[in-house]
DNA sequence: ACTTACAGTAAGTCATGACTAACGCTGCGG
DNA sequence: CCGCAGCGTTAGTCATGACTTACTGTAAGT
């Protein structure tokens, strides 16, 4: 289950602030850092999180390293938030309605 | 924001995997402890994180505690994230337009 | 009224991870 | 060839939070 790293990899504060940064379009390791109150090292680290997590690409243009967002790892995301969002309405329609059925009760 | 919240509600994987239990339907803490290897008062501090981010509510039922999930707050998690697909989508697509452009250089 | 069962809270422990400082590597310029 | 600039990596520190044990509160049954 990939979503399991890309949820953690958007969980933290920083991070999501760096991935946002990148939504308005591409930058560097240093033009991201810069405008954030943390390290580069940081920065760096946060983009190998996303890196891993499939949320964004980076590619080498030089000395300079440019990291985009992958549209593909929110794609999967919203998948898995889809299929969760219907089967909960579904679940919430059943048990609305039942209302003084025998609900949950899983005790054998 | 309070996608803060819920991302970070749904970061953890005993939290997450309390979620998908509730997915089935609605179940008591007893009920949800039964089926996981951690302590109840554990999952009653999950269900505490996920009802303040908004994901589930309870209802009292006598001495029992019901919880459902809420439909509202993937609502939100899932309209941030389409914005955010379509945000992403444009500036992917604006960046293949100009391969040799400025690009960035967002300084200034 | 007393006991039993179920749920939330408090305090404490321990692991995960976010951050910094220092170092090594690569590519471009003089 | 040599120095500089931009990134990534490692080691280490410190805070956040996930979990357990013990306790308190509440609702139902006898």
């Amino acid at each position: 289950m990939t979503n399991a790293a890309v949820l953690a990899a958007l969980a933290d504060p920083t991070r999501r602030t760096v991935f946002e940064r990148l939504r308005r379009g591409p930058a560097s390791v240093g033009e991201v850092a810069a405008d954030l109150p943390v390290s580069r090292p940081a920065v760096s680290q946060h983009l190998k999180v996303l890196k891993l997590a499939g949320l964004v690409i980076d590619r080498p243009n030089g000395a300079r390293r440019v990291y985009y967002i992958d549209p593909d790892g929110l794609g999967e995301l919203r998948r898995w938030l889809d299929q969760f969002w219907d089967d909960a309405l579904e679940a919430f329609k059943n048990e609305v309605e039942m209302p003084k059925k025998v609900r949950g009760r899983r005790k054998s």
